[in-house]
RNA sequence: GCCCAGAUGGCGGAAUUGGUAGACGCAGCAGACUCAAAAUCUGCCGUUCGCAAGGAUGUGCAGGUUCGAUUCCUGUUCUGGGCACCA
């Protein structure tokens, strides 16, 4: 980038319109200019973003560390703050991330969160200008400000009937009139304590400003009202919208709660009561688009805006640039030094860079990260943000390919040689964070050459989340007191997090709690009955919701095997479920039972080399074919059921014969490894089972010549009947008919239809 | 609010492509073995009417398609995951 600036500038970039210099220019530039412009394209980025800021703990707090706008700990306000940032510039792939989903296989579920969080979208920009007439002389407008909106929807631009800003775009103190400025004011403090998800999230509580400015639309010249509303967000788009309420909810009910008077552009497709979002009306009341159907209006006026110079067509994505520091944890550094303000990326012989040791922590001056507290690193102007969680995560799987490595992080050998993952387990939860960030990560290493795939798992299982039962406690607003949960609505109140450990049932150990945090100690509780009852609910089990439960005293008491059969036999692996360990006395009996095949507890072995009869063989091919297609189908709970029922069905034999029963423990190897192996060698093998050939499926012992079909009458079942599998339709039917079941049920009338299914069953309509 | 899932007996779940709803397991009940217990074994086990034979009903809720729907379609409720500093 930095060669091309020198020989033939930027010119045709065409990515930041402030970014056109000629070669000579560049060179001319100082050292600061030249890293300003070239932190434009820099695939790592520095600039200004917003934190949840503390003011009483005196820190940045993570989202899940804000409990209604309070911090956790403590119930202090929370605002957000201005903070230098790093960002990934992950925007740059992604048109990548869409195209890739194509090569790989994610549940269509997965790739269509991926696709939604991405949000690529085909619109235009339009400039609005503003009614300057109409500002008073304290603004101090020049008098050609341009509102910038991006729409998806130019075809509904006769309908629009206001203007809204983000109470962040940067127009707003510019255009904001006297007599609105207090109002203004006022709103802007109030967005300030509200975060971007309570912004989205309550549409039912209509919030906005009118900022007394006007703008013009372009093409028919009339005056709209600009306000500033929080449902818009500032980093999407251009952070200012056009409000058409007859084609957008939203903007109609922003339009009938502060009684802005709605233009109707679809006549009959518009009812009044709300907007209708379809593209399918013909417009109306629209000048040169009247007569179009919408979704044809879209083409055509986006032409007349760029060939009129109003605007021009934008695709723009959802996604935002991801966030890559972080002031509230101790994460990797970054290998960067500041100098004068600008960025200075260490050089790689410096590197790696290590974090100092130190006895504890905690967060710098102004919320900077923990680093800025050791003067031994920012007397060096190290950076004093770290790295986050993704950092890690991102990449590890490349690691783990080469993890000796002394001189680079993957040799391209190994990772040609081990190239994609080829299956990776994980949850839903990591959708449109891990997941896009390690696919991203991959495309970039891919750019640099230092891998040969672009994509980092072939195929992805999502495993559903073990779930806990999580305990809550209820502070009152303002106060370091908790009330029980019967009689909480009395109060305002946040709910936090408590230890399950804690609680015995619903009933919170109050010496406990208070023993939890220092800022507890003091606390007071509200009791009912004498006691202090917690809320419940069913959440993902997680550290940071304190429901976890440690498995190692079942391990302990029943073994690896047991647990690890039990949590497949619990259900399907992609399904969520409660963590509860009521069942698992069952999958023990299993294998106890399985033992009892091998071993008799008075006489010790009793397994025999004697030859398998054809029942036994069918036993055992019926399981390698079902656990075949099972552990094919990642269906581990039915595999789990299948094993039971061949050791029920051979105890009931009371079959001990090592052909069979080898066969069987190669099958089961992969499920319960520890105990195939044991009757493996006492079944006299001296190697591994590890290594012993899976069986092969012989449907020789599995066919079947007759079937015991299900008669129904009208769909319900009324009898059984067993059928020669070769039996033809007529045959059949004469079969059915004169049964007598089928007789009673007929009383004497013809049936209308008999459908015979073969293989499956008869349906006898009356 | 938006995006993505899910919902079947007392409980976890099964039903692979529209074809016998409840496999397998837990819990429960009755029994066998035992001085007793544990372990093990046998039988019963959706709801409801019935002595029984048998009938009715039943897969979150309301509709629809079909000879036939847990499965497909429309709407809806509830639960879970995510919403950018947990990753």
């Amino acid at each position: 980038m930095i060669s091309r600036f020198e020989t033939t500038g930027a010119k045709d970039l065409g990515k930041y319109e402030s970014d056109v210099f000629s070669a000579e220019e560049w060179k001319s530039f100082s050292t600061a200019k030249q890293q300003e412009i070239l932190m434009n394209y820099r695939l790592a980025f520095s600039a200004i973003g917003e934190v949840n800021w503390c003011e009483a703990l005196g820190t940045v707090l993570a989202n899940d560390e804000v409990v209604n706008g309070v911090s956790e700990r403590g119930g202090h306000p929370v605002v957000k703050k201005k903070m230098r940032q790093w960002y990934l510039r992950i925007t740059d792939f992604a048109d990548r991330l869409l195209d890739g989903l194509h090569t790989v296989d994610f549940s269509d579920s997965m790739k269509e969160m991926q696709r939604n969080w991405i949000g690529k979208s085909e619109g235009c920009e339009m400039d609005f200008n503003l009614n300057t007439a109409n500002l008073d002389s304290s603004s101090n407008t020049p008098g050609s400000e341009v509102i910038k909106v991006y729409t998806t929807r130019p075809d509904t631009i006769f309908g629009v009937d206001f203007l809204v800003l983000a109470p962040e775009h940067e127009l707003v103190n510019k255009i904001t009139t006297a007599e609105q400025r207090k109002n203004i004011d006022d709103y802007l403090t109030y967005v300030k304590s509200r975060s971007d998800r309570e912004r989205m999230s309550e549409a039912k509580h209509i919030t906005g400003c009118f900022t007394g400015a006007y703008a013009i639309n372009p093409f028919n010249h009339k005056k709209i009202p600009v306000w500033i509303a929080e449902y818009v967000l500032g980093g999407y788009g251009t952070g200012a919208i056009m409000a058409v309420p007859c084609g957008d909810q939203r903007d109609f009910l922003f339009a009938k709660h502060f009684q802005i008077p709605i233009t109707n552009i679809i006549g009959d497709h518009f009812n009044g009561l709300e907007a209708n979002a379809t593209k399918e009306a013909v417009l109306q009341n629209s000048d040169f688009l009247n007569g179009l159907l919408m979704k044809d209006a879209i083409k055509v006026a986006i032409e007349k805006i760029e060939s009129e110079g109003l605007g021009k067509r934008k695709v723009n994505y959802k996604m935002r640039d991801a966030g890559f520091s972080r002031q509230r944890y101790w994460g990797e550094p970054f290998p960067i030094k500041w100098e004068a303000g600008v960025a200075i990326a260490m050089n790689e012989t410096q590197l790696p860079l290590s974090l100092p040791h130190v006895e504890k922590y905690g967060p710098g001056p102004e919320g900077e990260g923990p680093l800025a507290n050791i003067a031994d690193w920012t007397a060096q102007q190290l950076e004093t943000s770290t790295m986050p969680g993704y950092a890690g995560s991102s990449w590890y799987f490349l690691r783990y390919m080469d993890p000796h490595n002394e001189t680079s992080f993957c040799d391209r050998h190994v990772s040609d040689y081990w190239n994609q993952v080829d299956v990776y387990v994980g949850g839903t939860e990591h959708a449109v964070g891990h997941l896009l960030y390690s696919r991203m990560w991959t495309k970039a290493l891919y750019d640099l050459g230092l891998i040969g795939f672009d994509e980092p798992f072939k195929k992805l299982v999502n495993q559903g989340m073990i779930q806990g039962s999580s305990r809550f406690a209820y502070r009152i607003k303002g106060k370091n007191e908790f009330v029980s949960f019967g009689i909480k609505d009395q109060y305002q109140t946040d709910a936090l997090h408590v230890d399950v450990n804690m609680v015995d049932g619903l009933e919170l150990d109050l010496a406990a709690f208070k023993k939890w945090k220092p800022d507890f100690e003091n606390a007071h509780f509200i009791l009912e009955d004498g006691k202090y009852i917690c809320g419940v609910e069913v959440e993902k089990m997680s550290k940071s919701k304190f429901n976890t439960v440690n498995p190692d005293d079942l391990v302990e008491k029943y073994g690896a095997d047991t647990f690890r059969l039990y949590e497949m036999f619990l259900g399907p692996v992609d399904q969520s479920k409660p963590w509860d360990t009521k069942g698992i006395e069952g999958v023990h009996r299993f294998i106890r039972k399985l033992w009892r095949l091998f071993n008799d507890e008075a006489n010790g072995k009793i397994w025999n080399e004697a030859q398998a009869n054809d029942a036994e063989w069918k036993i055992l091919h019926r399981t390698i074919k079902k656990i075949e297609a099972d552990t094919e189908h990642f269906s581990f709970n039915t595999a789990v059921s299948s094993f039971m029922i061949c050791v029920n069905e051979l105890s009931e034999l009371k079959c001990h014969k090592k052909e069979i029963l080898e066969k069987l423990l190669i099958l089961l190897t992969p499920y319960a490894p520890h105990i195939a192996e044991e009757l493996w060698q006492q079944l006299g093998n001296t190697e591994t089972i590890l290594d012993a050939n899976y069986p092969v499926l012989e449907e020789k012992y599995l066919i079947e010549t007759s079937k015991e079909y299900p008669i129904s009458i009208n769909g319900k079942v009324r009898a059984n009947i067993n059928i020669d599998l070769s039996a033809q339709q007529s045959e059949v039917e004469q079969i059915v008919l004169s049964n007598e079941i089928v007789q009673k049920w007929l009383d004497g009338n013809a049936p209308k239809k008999i459908i015979f299914v073969k293989g499956k069953m008869v349906n006898v309509v009356i």
